[in-house]
RNA sequence: GGAGACGUCGCAUAGUCUGGUCUAGUGCGCCACCCUGCUAAGGUGGUAACGGGGCAACCCGUUCGGGGGUUCAAAUCCCCCCGUCUCCGCCA
């Protein structure tokens, strides 16, 4: 949600950021005039009420005739309140439902939708396969030979995109969420393991009960929500509080599985385990004053890059353009690592700047020397089950062997090599 | 799933039976000042959030888990929901 003065004070930062989005800037004037409306009707309705009020006082003192006759009016009186009351809440909610459609103000996004992102950089160098001597395999190919993925029987089992893991498959995968956990940790991250299902409080509050609620699956019988990430949860966890900042960023580091319908999909990423139902990630969740928000954000980026340094991935990094950020985001960076079978990047990290727009809507503030105010929120990809794709195709070997990155080594028993099974 | 108790301003609690004097009291914590050569103790005052109006001092409104209702008037009465705790049952 973004904040209703901001709105009043910027509007013409708003329709620019709107227009940046490819959104639609017609609602900004339509939420301001719903907050004149509300504003005015507001004013009318707390008249009447003091009115009420105090008059309601005289009639705890009064008796006989006195009362009667102020029973008279108090009632009118009552009549009115109550009338007002259902104007000024009828407004009110119409303003909440414009304010809902607006998503975050674009903070130095560039313009334009998903192919306009900006390179910022590009680090590492693909392997030259050709002169090697041999074609890369898909991550596929080789999972299957290492008896690490089996996307045939997770058909079986679930439906098309699920898979199990089995083997070194499971084993890298943890490898892989552990030394992310313990990244998290080093950097002063407080652990956590998350709950997967929300309320719809909780889901409609981090932004992606919007215009993504597609993606989102839901149990109807108990009116919950399985979560994509654990970004949802960590940013319900201090809802309606007030917290202290003086230290610094609360930071934390959600480990759960995410749950995508991947609904708008059909056709793309069919193969492997690029694009599936049901993953597993870490996540950096950052509480910060909003002043400190744009620094952290480039703390929570290097934080991702040292991953992508110590799974020895070349990768590059992109600013995502305005129109292909969610909701909740004012800018995005993702890390992405280069996919050799298909010769094209491949998002592993995604680190969002949500400024105060998730906090306002979960309700959560910092205490200053001026009073409180809302806060910002960022979360960022540590590592996930994704990653595995990018990790064995990146370091295969022409036998169908995988090199196993130093930085995974000591979580896979100092293990170097995985070995196909014949 | 069944029965019961409970949910009040950071924490703890009073108020609910008997609706109006609740502008929600008190203690703790916290802040400022005073006193005491330090410390401890004591004294005085202040201590919620949100929204609206005003240049401002300030004024008004909303909020007693959430939502509805009764009433001129609800922390207080009624209904529904959520959560916590205790006991029972069932399951792993």
């Amino acid at each position: 949600m973004i904040d209703i003065r901001f709105l009043r004070d910027h509007s013409d930062v708003v329709r620019a950021s709107q227009q940046a989005r490819g959104a639609d800037p017609t609602l900004v004037d339509a939420a301001l005039a719903a907050d004149a409306r509300r504003r005015s009707s507001l004013v009318a309705f707390e008249s009447l009420r003091a009115e009420q009020k105090s008059l309601g006082k005289q009639v705890a003192q009064a008796s006989g005739e006195e009362k009667t006759a102020l029973l008279t009016r108090t009632k009118e009186l009552s009549a009115q309140v109550k009338e007002h009351q259902a104007t000024a809440n009828d407004a009110e909610a119409e303003l909440d439902a414009l304010l809902f459609r607006i998503p975050n103000v674009v903070e130095g996004a560039p313009a334009g939708g998903e192919e306009d992102f900006v390179t910022l950089r590009t680090v590492g160098t693909p392997r030259d396969f050709a002169a090697e001597g041999f074609a890369p395999r898909d991550h596929l190919d080789l999972g299957e030979g290492l008896r690490a993925i089996d996307t045939m029987r997770g058909a079986k089992v679930s439906g098309s995109r699920f898979y199990f893991l089995t083997g070194v498959g499971a084993r890298l995968e943890l490898a892989i969420l552990q030394a992310a956990m313990d990244k998290a940790l080093a950097e002063g991250f407080t652990p956590m393991i998350t709950p997967t299902l929300v309320t719809p409080e909780t889901m409609r509050g981090t932004g992606f009960l919007g215009e993504h609620a597609d993606e989102i699956y839901r149990l109807e019988r108990d009116d919950l929500y399985l979560v994509g990430t654990s970004e949802v949860a960590l940013a319900g966890y201090h809802g309606d509080e007030i917290l202290d900042l003086s230290d610094g960023p609360k930071r934390y580091a959600g480990w759960s599985a995410c749950y995508r319908r991947e609904a708008g999909s059909h056709g793309k990423d069919v193969r492997g385990i690029i694009r599936v139902h049901q993953f597993h990630k870490v996540e950096m969740f950052s509480y910060c004053s909003v002043d400190d928000a744009a620094a952290e954000h480039e703390r929570l980026l290097a934080w991702e890059e040292a991953m992508m340094a110590a799974v020895e991935l070349p990768y590059r990094v992109i600013d995502t353009a305005a129109g292909d950020l969610g909701t909740s985001a004012a800018r995005k960076f993702d890390c992405e690592a280069w996919l050799p079978s298909q010769e094209r990047y491949l998002e592993l990290t995604s680190t969002s700047n949500c400024t105060t727009f998730q906090a306002r809507r979960m309700n959560v503030r910092e205490r200053t020397d001026s009073g409180t105010r809302t806060v910002a929120t960022l979360n960022g990809t540590l590592g996930t089950t994704r990653w595995i794709v990018a990790i064995l195709e990146n370091h295969q070997q022409p036998d169908g062997s995988v090199r196993v990155p130093e930085g995974l080594r000591p979580y896979l028993g100092g293990l170097e090599v995985f070995e196909p099974v014949r």
